[in-house]
DNA sequence: TTGTACGCGTTATCAT
DNA sequence: ATGATAACGCGTACAA
């Protein structure tokens, strides 16, 4: 059996002092003499003593405990975002759960809820996949959020949102695309309840317009963002629309897929067909040709929402805030 | 604020019961009228309570929680062991707390002792950098551990351990490139104070002397597990031995960083140099070359390590298990 | 400066 | 089948 815990009862009585001022020992704080709180310490150190969270918490209503939800930490995209968010709960003094929804919404509440109970003081969630209603829901009931790549009419005070702004990063890319004089632009917007996707979709349809350009829907494609989502959905694009000179990918990774099809059907890149991706993960940089792409800094968002969050803890008079990250082109070598 | 708990004592109230009764009906014990049970729930329901498991592991000393301690989930390596530890701890009921180290023992004792403070129920530990003597003193602490890519002497009987054996990949990668002709193999270790990476090396010679080849120390680097770290032990194994016609590198990242000397060292891969990498993350079959690699399940390392740390939570009398991993050799290109 | 008594939400023990 | 009461470990009024 693992040892039995310590408690400042035990340090108490080794001490000869009351809990109280064990408790005031440990936690700091004054009202006590300098030289008992030294003693003390010093017994409980001797006694391996280690306060016990739960206890602790039972009374603070504080677990010094956040969650961190997202679709799957095994996507590169969220490595560095679970990265960049443990780097700062952890220079705060918390621990943070780690939960993977599989894009699925059941278990994205699950989650939440067993969040709930483990009383969690707050939670990064990522690219959410529940409904506004059931979003809001749960907003109620948790005493901080910050939403990332997700719009919500903010319910009140304790919940910020940080996002993306996909839908101006397609833009440029429609830009710099037309510039080079590429004049069959598709675009390959991701799953289709995805809320980047949506945005990506918006910008691409204004970028269109703004260059006088029909928007045509056949030159529009679904995709899982995944290599094999964007490989499958570029052959069924070039099986349509073999004319297409220039792809807009979801995510690096559906680029990727498209570096595949373009490859499998003789397709010379960035000649024939030019190809940009997004969100720059560390693979763009590998692949040959190397992926133009919607540089992001990946590990910033993780480490900014954490911040907000933690902002929101710690202050609540704080008001709620609305984070935009811009996207910058990075040219390589695919467009 | 968020909305005050609903508690057990509430759900009495509401019933005209006793707090026990409100206890057993949730829990689903028996010793409860059946009828009684279910209006209790359908209050609950209405009420929507959430137990707290912080009173509940006050008084169990369970938990429900896990701990999850690696060096960087931003490694695919690792990422993908999160992934699929995540999914089993989830398929348990258990929630996962995801610790960085960042190859830090401090911080990985830091880790540790807020885990402990936490009182969760296990611990899967990645690649440790703690001494002998501290992961002695921490397994002493914790209900159950599963080690990952770590050997122990098995202090007691609440610690598993899984390794991949690098050791006997290692000399498989040997054999292959011996029987094809290289003469010259050289391999990147890996971090010096790496398990995987003193496994590696163990290969490597044991492998050498069953071929009665000498164990030249040139031909032996150090290198971070990192492309960077591998770009960089290649360029200075080149500067000193520019002979040498194959590399056995220490994990794919770093392979693909000796990729990217070659080419940039004019040799020519597999021809010149061959390559061969170990884990077969995503990245290997994407590279061009893509690269020949030690595969390895690492969705199942992370599966197999939970399952096995929650066997060890449930059925205390089970034995310890030291679980081994073959990897496979996965013929690509680069070698 | 130090201590007493109670509460946090839940489960366990022992009655009834 | 149900309930009263005592833990679990700690923080916090309030008192001394």
């Amino acid at each position: 059996m693992a040892q039995k815990r310590t408690t400042i009862s035990d340090i108490a009585h080794a001490a000869g002092v009351s809990l109280m001022t064990v408790s005031r020992a440990i936690n700091n704080r004054d009202g006590i003499n300098k030289e008992t709180r030294i003693r003390i310490l010093k017994i409980a150190e001797q006694l391996g003593y280690r306060p016990s969270q739960l206890a602790r918490g039972l009374v603070t209503h504080k677990s010094a405990t956040l969650g961190l939800v997202m679709p799957d930490v095994a996507n590169p995209f969220f490595a560095h975002i679970a990265r960049g968010a443990e780097e700062i709960a952890y220079q705060h003094n918390y621990n943070l759960f780690l939960i993977n929804t599989n894009e699925d919404s059941k278990r994205e509440k699950d989650a939440l809820n067993s969040l709930l109970e483990k009383e969690i003081d707050g939670v990064v969630l990522c690219s959410s996949r529940l409904s506004q209603e059931e979003m809001i829901t749960f907003l109620e009931l948790l005493p901080a959020a910050v939403l990332v790549n997700r719009e919500i009419k903010l319910p009140n005070s304790r919940v910020s949102t940080l996002n993306v702004d996909d839908s101006s990063g397609t833009e440029s890319c429609l830009d710099y695309l037309i510039i080079k004089g590429r004049k069959n632009i598709a675009l390959l917007a991701g799953p289709r309840f995805s809320v980047s996707g949506q945005r990506r979709l918006a910008g691409y349809q204004s970028g269109l317009r703004k260059h006088n350009l029909p928007i045509i829907p056949d030159h529009i494609e679904i995709c899982s963002p995944t290599i094999q989502g964007g490989h499958e959905a570029a052959l069924r694009l070039f099986q349509r629309c073999p004319y297409v000179d220039a792809i807009i990918a979801f995510n690096d990774l559906a680029a990727v897929g498209v570096l595949r099809a373009c490859q499998q059907t003789g397709r010379r890149i960035p000649e024939d067909v030019a190809v940009i991706g997004s969100d720059d993960i560390p693979l763009a940089a590998l692949t040959s040709p190397s992926l133009t792409t919607l540089h992001v800094d990946l590990n910033a968002i993780g480490e900014t929402a954490m911040r907000t969050l933690i902002r929101l803890i710690d202050s609540p008079e704080e008001k709620t805030e609305k984070i935009v990250i811009q996207p910058q082109l990075l040219l390589r070598q695919s467009a």
